[in-house]
DNA sequence: TATAAGTGTGGAGTGCAGTCCATGGTCAAG
DNA sequence: CTTGACCATGGACTGCACTCCACACTTATA
């Protein structure tokens, strides 16, 4: 599909499926027409690619770093212990933000309980939930 | 205590610090000292607020979100109810980036088990895990 | 009392992640 | 063959969150 397609399919602007491929984080190929510019083509696959951004960006991610971690997979994606390796670590990444995310509601629940109680004693602390 | 102190006690570099103080999400009283420019004096609450700042950025809020949240909790600080209802506005976003976090974690562990046994079929689709 | 270390203000600069625009080539419909 | 929609490239611009000065003043130390 053309970039127009593919902007509809993933609901991203045109501009910034550009500024994708020219970070390095969308190959799509070129096609035969389009003469001296040829046009660039997108296949399914990239649209699953471009929801993988999205939703590792929303877990905090940088575009650099998602480079990174895609390419690092893509190096070890016909070696299979390679490869569980790299998903291992973004597990491990993942359970620290989901950590300081269960710590953050824990703390928010704690305060609401003690206001509903009638405040005794003294405010839940942040410096008790660590994170 | 004194900016240097502060920047020690939380983390921070005094130039994030001050910055903070620009645009309103922490407010250090003036001291005595400093003459014609007071020095800055901070509480041990402002410690506290300061952490409270770090960790609502790593869950994906900008510094605009956060004064906002935080004025208005501060704005309702004298009503429980209100008190309540913003904690529980937070927790609302909060349980929703959570969800995401946990589709991503199954999604990845799922793809370990599906390589783990032999990649059998398809791969996992994370279209599968709604995020 | 000299001098180093700490503080405040204002403003410039940086890196990231887009977003916008001008220019020019290409394609499809009429 | 013209016209309008679509595509590519390059460069300028924006908003956010810092980060880094230069400069002036104050305080602590030797």
């Amino acid at each position: 599909m053309l970039i127009s397609e593919f902007a509809k399919a993933t609901g991203l602007p045109v501009d910034t499926i550009r500024f994708y491929i020219a970070k390095g984080l969308l190959k799509p190929n070129r096609s035969l027409k389009g003469g001296s510019n040829p046009y660039q083509l997108f296949k399914p696959e990239d649209v699953t690619a471009a929801r993988m951004i999205r939703l590792q960006q929303t877990l905090g991610y940088t575009l650099g770093e998602i480079l990174a971690l895609n390419e690092e997979y893509r190096a070890g994606e016909h070696s299979s212990e390679r490869t569980i390796e790299v998903l291992q670590l973004q597990i491990e990444r993942l359970q620290q933000r989901k950590g300081a995310l269960d710590a953050a509601l824990t703390f928010l629940h704690g305060k609401v309980d003690w206001i509903k109680s009638g405040k005794p004693g003294s405010a839940p602390r942040l410096e008790d939930y660590q994170c």
